[in-house]
DNA sequence: ACAATAATAGGAATTATTACTATTTATACT
DNA sequence: AGTATAAATAGTAATAATTCCTATTATTGT
């Protein structure tokens, strides 16, 4: 993977939120730096830096987002305003254990719980 | 609700296969017993079965799938043919557990485990 | 400096899904 | 049974997210 000016700042977009920006969101920030960037830079490259476990792409409903966290972790899931929230549900072992229980290799295991974060208590 | 002979044929159709099929998949399918059915009509029915709480939306990636399987569980998602295969990794009181873990109004936990399911065995 | 080739802009194409509208159909009330 | 009503539908257009295409530009090894 040659270096590239627009990798780097996209790179740099994802490291700088824990808001778990989606392609768009990423694509308006670029464009304050570099005003000729285009989305399919953008897409390319977040495809780029993920093939390259830089960072990881996270399936929210039928929209992609993505994490600069690359440790296993969870997400607990806002139904009002759709924030997503990292945490941490299960340690390592318990992770391993959960994938050694079927008869399927396991490389990853996803979690997210969907609920009403605090923003919201009336 | 008012009764449709479609939303009938679509919901059986969900009922029938344990494979969390596509709404273009339950489309193919309505269209051989209901041929002048339109996508539309299909999508616009799996979202009144959802509402209705007679069918459940997973997102797959970036699609949906529709499940009848309307009991807490997990699925295994293997990255080689795609195929989802239900499971039960928790039971209730766990699943009630983590919900408790965080400061967070829980409604549902969904768990996926990532990997290569047995038909790819070498 | 230059050649090879990866990266890019800009736009077209694709895919999944939703919205729109005239027509059809289920059903509640005669 | 006949009719009014509003929900359901077909068919198509529109939208949203993403990928693909091609001529041009930029990085990097020599």
């Amino acid at each position: 993977m040659r270096y590239s000016h627009k990798r780097e700042a996209i790179q740099e977009i994802v490291y700088g939120t824990n808001s778990h920006p989606t392609a768009d969101w990423i694509f308006q920030k670029a464009k304050v730096k570099i005003p000729n960037i285009s989305l399919g830079t953008v897409y390319r490259n977040l495809k780029q830096l993920d093939d390259a476990q830089l960072i990881n792409t996270i399936y929210d409903g039928n929209i992609a987002r993505y994490d600069w966290n690359r440790e296993p972790h969870d997400h607990l899931k806002c139904k009002i305003c759709g924030d997503l929230i990292d945490v941490q549900l299960f340690d390592e072992q318990i992770r391993n254990t959960i994938k050694k229980q079927y008869k399927f290799e396991a490389d990853d295991v996803l979690m997210t719980i969907i609920g009403t974060c605090h923003k919201h208590n009336k």
